[in-house]
DNA sequence: TGGGTTTGATAAACCGGTATAGCTCCCGAA
DNA sequence: TTCGGGAGCTATACCGGTTTATCAAACCCA
């Protein structure tokens, strides 16, 4: 027999269906012995939930949604979100609950979709990420009453659960460890202005400077693109009292300063130390190979995954979890100023 | 209200469930007053289809999947996957279908999930990428009764649909442009063994050197990964004839021959051409700029979707559709040898 | 021994749609 | 004048689960 039903399994054990419903889902109202037979005439029927049957009942569709708005272009290059996923994926799967994943073009359209899935119940709930200052996602998960986490940020006073590392104290490692090792003109070439992360990073370069009696500290925004990367870059190089070295907010726009240097004969780490404010095979790949700071993205995910969970599970209390510390891995890219 | 249903919508308009579902699939049954009247109320309460309702009556759920089995490692700096990802997606909201994603580390665990998929009757139909020859899931999707589309390969004799693009014609068109323009000894970093295309690109080389008068055209297999394609590289220009040209089969590999070849004094393109068989940011990344063969992705996960969408409407066809050819872009690191 | 509670189970309602049998008009043809 | 047939709609079964009201038997303590 071909997909059998909880009533397949009620007349095979000589049961009704609520009991194998009850049976199956380990709740009271059956004996021991009936829930074991049942059971056992279940695995051998290989009988398997129709997730729109249950989803129907219990109004919960064991399906969760993660919505990435950037262009898909420069969305390929960059293993954070693939170790994002396969994190979430890795958290979820313990309790058999898929993932739905969406590429959109922007915020507008990423609303768009929880709307539509919240319409149409498509999913428990959702997983967040590029969190911006005043994100009118907040508002618009809270009013759809959609469990969510935010990754990457503070969801805010009370609002959403979060999943977060601590980006200030990672950017200020890097800062400290150029100023020890003797630099005192650093660059910081960032993401979109409006992220949170950006800000944070920005915030604690700034307050760092004058401690570390820096010269110069620009924080210079970008749309997280190589070609923008590769263009304040070569901005920066041009000016008369250059940097002497620059942090990145990505690896691809470190590898792609990294271009602007060697094409500008400008050497590394010898006249210029690099930093990439994320890791991956991009910057092993490069040569030199970049210094970068490592998170665990994979955990990152994983953690989020879970969660989003207990949010779903109890909406009412609100977790706010820290991941552990991202660490500097220093390789070839940083070198004491020429 | 929240969330109206249909027999919310009927009460208000005065008919029947069944009338308001007619009316909303534009499907005969009601008059066309009454039918506009339904629309506007629909429109009014702002209705949206229950997805497991909808499935649970009409045994489709709205939905296909797609797993990727390759390591995250390995995965996030392709781009492909991603561009790929974004076509599918696009190809599939025109008809308001979700797409699953799901990322497993091998075979195995890929057809697990469409064990499980169909058991629970999760998707209407999957998308398959990296045929292998003599592909277990194609049987086992065949078994499962589960459409599929397969993306880069033909189907096989009458057994699934795809989509594909011709591998061979592209590997002559790079092989025929390197021998033109004097290169004799060529050398082939492929992918891994197993895979179709991987094979197909393989033969053409083959087939193509006595007749350009090739010295030498190994073609040498990898798992993909950066660090093989170095290896090898490195293998191949520690040879005493060692080879003027290395095709790669993927940007990745190909990024990190440029890698090896830097570190051991080799010229690009002066003492040795490098193409990568994809293209992507990652090619313009570098200097020099990697000269790539350009694969339209997007489009190509775009009619993956479209011909899913068909193959599941009538599962009895079977759709084999070519897609446009690739085209060569060549950029720095290809020159006659010096 | 009798009344009240607990245990183990059943039957039926329900979730929100789709599909279908059947009913009522109304029109046209025999 | 009657009958056939189609258009337009209703009532209802159904999909495969979950949940609740109900009930009989067993159990418990006085």
């Amino acid at each position: 027999m071909a997909r059998p039903t909880i009533a397949d399994i009620a007349t095979r054990a000589g049961v009704s269906k609520g009991a194998v419903s009850f049976a199956l889902n380990g709740r009271p109202g059956v004996s021991d012995a009936t829930r074991e037979r049942i059971l056992k005439i279940a695995e051998q029927m290989s009988w398997r939930p129709h997730s729109a049957a249950r989803a129907l009942g219990a109004s919960r569709v064991d399906s969760v949604g993660m919505v990435i708005a950037r262009p898909a272009r420069t969305l390929g290059v960059e293993p954070f979100f693939a170790h994002l996923l396969s994190g979430v994926q890795s958290g979820l799967s313990a309790e058999s609950i898929s993932l739905q994943l969406l590429i959109v073009e922007d915020t507008a359209g990423e609303i768009e979709v929880y709307r539509r899935w919240a319409s149409e119940h498509r999913v428990d709930g959702v997983i967040l990420v590029d969190l911006t200052v005043k994100d009118p996602r907040v508002d618009e998960l809270k009013a759809l009453e959609l469990p969510a986490v935010v990754i990457g940020g503070r969801g805010g006073k009370g609002a959403l659960a979060s999943v977060w590392a601590d980006d200030r104290d990672a950017m200020l490692a890097i800062v400290e460890y150029l100023a020890a090792l003797g630099h005192r003109r650093i660059a910081h070439v960032a993401g979109t202005p409006n992220f949170q992360h950006t800000q944070r990073r920005i915030r604690a370069v700034r307050d760092a400077a004058p401690r570390l009696g820096l010269l110069d500290a620009p924080s210079l925004t970008t749309d997280f693109s190589d070609a923008e990367g590769a263009a304040i870059t070569r901005k920066l190089l041009s000016q008369p009292d250059r940097p002497t070295a620059i942090v990145y907010d990505s690896d691809v726009m470190a590898v792609a300063g990294l271009g602007v240097a060697m094409e500008m004969g400008v050497a590394v780490p010898g006249e210029l130390s690099i930093v990439a404010f994320d890791d991956s095979i991009l910057t092993q790949l490069m040569h030199p190979a970049l210094t970068a700071l490592s998170r665990d993205t994979f955990d990152f995910g994983r953690q989020a995954a879970e969660v989003l969970l207990d949010t779903i599970a109890d909406p009412t209390t609100v977790i706010n979890r820290r991941t552990a510390d991202p660490v500097l891995t220093v390789r070839e890219s940083t070198a004491p100023p020429g």
